[in-house]
DNA sequence: TACGCTTAGGTCAATGCGTTGACATAACTA
DNA sequence: TAGTTATGTCAACGCATTGACCTAAGCGTA
């Protein structure tokens, strides 16, 4: 069982009882089409099948399961995420724009939010990241055994963080969520939380997004630990 | 339909098709059971039916959903968490010692992991660990709003970071995955990614868990933020 | 052109999954 | 004792996935 290597090299294109000839591109098509149908969520394997006009497990005989045809689908969206994107003279405010880029890209796409924050997509796309984020550490002055190291931390805490903001709850599930926290911290006792008592009042900030804060610390170390900026000898 | 009010004021005792009375605490158990099962993962509702000897739908008189009942599994190990742990004398060593606590814990019931990452379990022991978390940022000398934001970031960007390296991928597919990395890092053109180039020989790490150099950084961050040890005129 | 062989790839049926609505009945209440 | 209802049970839904099958596309040969 061959799978998945690309159109280009399929001798047999037999159609389908509709009649349609299935490509990978068509799948992939449809399924981000019925992933960002309104609604949302409306990718299944067997509406995949309606939406092509095939049989549903047809689908199998080009992706292994449901995670390779959205790890196909996402490359296609890192390529989005990087279009606008241009390193700057800063590169802190490079790197925090580049964090804030992935953040947005990933709840725009919840449903592939989560294999993108795991998953190697071996993508071209994939690669002009990495050279972008290690190339501003590079002119930051670190090492490239350390460039490459803190450029990991950084793109992967973004990616952890940008995927749990993603992950989207059922139906009344967020609200009941924070109701049940606002009133659990509304009503704790001052002596069995005596330091929650003290910040009492400033509890409820607690549900917003942790997003930029960690973006702002992760920076902030990283300038912290970026070999300081005086002249060398070879400088001169 | 009521659900989920815990065991004591339930009246009608109706003994399943197999004699047994079901209690909460008793589908608690059983699901941890399953959970930790030699094989893992080896929780579903259906099995849940089987091991208690009872219809697998009575389970939802007693939680409303798959994920409810997790969730109170997950409280039930967050009190794990705690349990064997004293802050100490250094507020960032302690911090730290917290974070790896939760990290640990997260990587040994995978199937949790997501969720407690991303909900409330509104029980004690939750409110617990944000008295210890805040309380040592209150010695830290952060004011009571300010340490409830630092602390709110740390230990998203902790529980975000642990359910990633939680995450368990199908049989084969991590090796199939570095694999596929190593061959394209071992590969790509100097030319279209000159800032990868230099770094070709350290690239390798990057598969390792980011987790380490991100506590390192959450914590220099705090350090960094943390107001200055400094004879304040209140303290004559 | 014709013939037969191999096999990619479409289809079908079945598995186990979470979840739900209808139903049955035992257990409490008046 | 009759009525109410909590709670166990059953059958069904749509889901992803898989193994068996079937058939036509393409190939080699004459």
């Amino acid at each position: 069982m061959t799978i998945s290597r690309g159109g280009a090299d399929r001798v047999r294109r037999r159609p389908t009882r509709s009649g349609v000839i299935l490509e990978p591109s068509m799948i992939i098509d449809a399924a981000l089409r019925l992933i960002e149908a309104p609604g949302g969520n409306a990718l299944t394997v067997r509406r995949l099948g309606v939406e092509l006009g095939a049989d549903p497990s047809a689908i199998y005989r080009y992706f292994r399961d449901m995670d390779a045809l959205l790890i196909a689908v996402a490359d296609r969206l890192i390529s989005e995420t990087l279009a606008d994107f241009e390193p700057g003279a800063d590169w802190r405010e490079s790197l925090r724009e580049m964090g804030r880029g992935v953040h947005d890209s990933m709840l725009r796409h919840p449903r592939l939010a989560q294999l993108r924050a795991i998953r190697f997509t071996a993508g071209p796309n994939e690669l002009r990241a990495d050279d972008i984020g290690i190339g501003l550490l590079l002119r930051a002055g670190f090492a490239p055994a350390d460039a490459v190291r803190h450029f990991r931390d950084f793109i992967d805490a973004v990616l952890a963080l940008a995927a749990m903001d993603a992950i989207e709850l059922g139906p009344g599930q967020e609200e009941a969520d924070k109701r049940a926290l606002a009133e659990v911290y509304a009503s704790f006792s001052d002596e069995d939380y005596p330091n929650l008592a003290k910040a009492r009042d400033h509890l409820t900030q607690i549900t917003s997004s942790p997003f930029p804060g960690v973006l702002d610390k992760l920076i902030d170390a990283l300038d912290r630990a970026a070999p300081k900026r005086k002249k060398r000898s070879r400088d001169h």
